[in-house]
DNA sequence: AAACATACATACTAGTCGGTACGTAGAAAC
DNA sequence: GTTTCTACGTACCGACTAGTATGTATGTTT
């Protein structure tokens, strides 16, 4: 709360300050759900701020996604799996290293960008299209690591790099959701199970390592 | 519009009136998006019978759970389950029947238990219990029918079934999510192929059939 | 230092939406 | 046929909520 200090001006910071708490918001409640007075009395900011860098709730829920969720994306999965040698491992690691980091609130609330996702595609085109495209890049950096892991013989030759990562993307996102709605890491843990199992499959069948 | 007669009197009718267009809306719209006034408007019901029936919009939130959703799975997954000796194949038989059967609205729409799943487990602990009974009943579908097909010889004896049943649930709810933000086929399709991979993954390795 | 644009702050509004109060018509009971 | 309960119908309200109008303080330019 008042996360801003009294008259000090700093725009950067007000705006940075307004998305971190709409993602916030967001996250827990959905974004018809979210309600701009709570972010503004989370963040001590005043109705004034809020309109001066945005020009409404959708486009502030667009900037989220294009500013907080992107950037998400692209750091935790995309740039991580760019320089791997053996993606099948290096996507388990991500998962567990994220479950640690987050914690109980990514257990609780899921993935904000599959929350929003499930809410908004039937709703608004202009989520849906935003969020499709941060899916796309999340699959085509799975699928090009896992040509890159064909590459190193990490990954069996006869497999569909792009339909095996789609594949990987559900199972993520359905492992994560499953786990959010039973709150319990159990149901996560085997889904979890699962999805190593089938990583596993993708190996060559001679050498393992 | 208007699917009750004039003044007729019909109690039950105009309950699972009411409760089917309620599905429709929060099927759309989310339940915190679902406007009480658009069931009205297209159903013709009144608000006064509206809160004859139900006390309020969670009230009628769980009643659709309980008197539509529930249906669903029994009939769609558990019952559709139960007496298969090969479960792989029963799975992907149910996935492209309801395809068929479903069609434009499942896609855009995605599956309606894990709408709410995603949207309310965070928000409403009586939504979450009522959708986590539900996944888990679908769950243990899946698991029984797996040892079913062990016992036929039709499931490859190594693996712990209720583990491999959560994750192809998981599987499953990722590829419909998927699917619905994309709206495309395609991604589906991609997600399926994958999915259908694990699923032969599972077969005992000697005999095929 | 005057002029101007940016970055807020405050007070208010129009509309929406869940919920309620109260009335009434039809059906069942007696 | 009167009473009584169920099943609605109508009108309205209070709370909430996105958005706005307008004022003001701060930094920048010239």
């Amino acid at each position: 709360m008042h996360a801003l200090a009294a008259h000090q001006r700093n725009p950067d910071l007000t705006r940075q300050t307004l998305l971190q708490a709409a993602f916030d918001e967001i996250y827990v409640h959905g974004f018809q759900g979210a309600r701009l007075d709570r972010i503004l009395e989370n963040t001590g900011v005043t109705k004034g701020a809020l309109y001066h860098h945005f020009r409404n709730k959708l486009e502030l829920g667009y900037a989220v996604i294009d500013e907080i969720i992107k950037p998400m994306v692209v750091t935790e999965w995309v740039q991580a799996l760019a320089d791997t040698d053996d993606p099948l491992e290096a996507i388990l690691r991500i998962i567990e290293e994220r479950r640690k980091e987050h914690g109980e609130t990514a257990a609780v609330c899921g993935c904000p960008l599959n929350n929003l996702a499930m809410e908004m595609s039937p709703i608004d085109e202009g989520f849906r299209r935003r969020i499709q495209a941060l899916f796309d890049s999340w699959r085509r950096g799975i699928a090009s690591a896992l040509r890159q892991g064909q590459a190193h013989g990490k990954v069996r030759k006869g497999i569909d790099a792009d339909q095996i990562a789609t594949f990987i993307l559900a199972s993520i996102e359905g492992t994560i959701g499953l786990g959010k709605n039973a709150q319990s890491m159990d149901v996560f843990d085997a889904s979890f199970a699962g999805l190593e199992m089938f990583l596993d499959s993708l190996r060559p069948a001679a050498a393992t390592s």
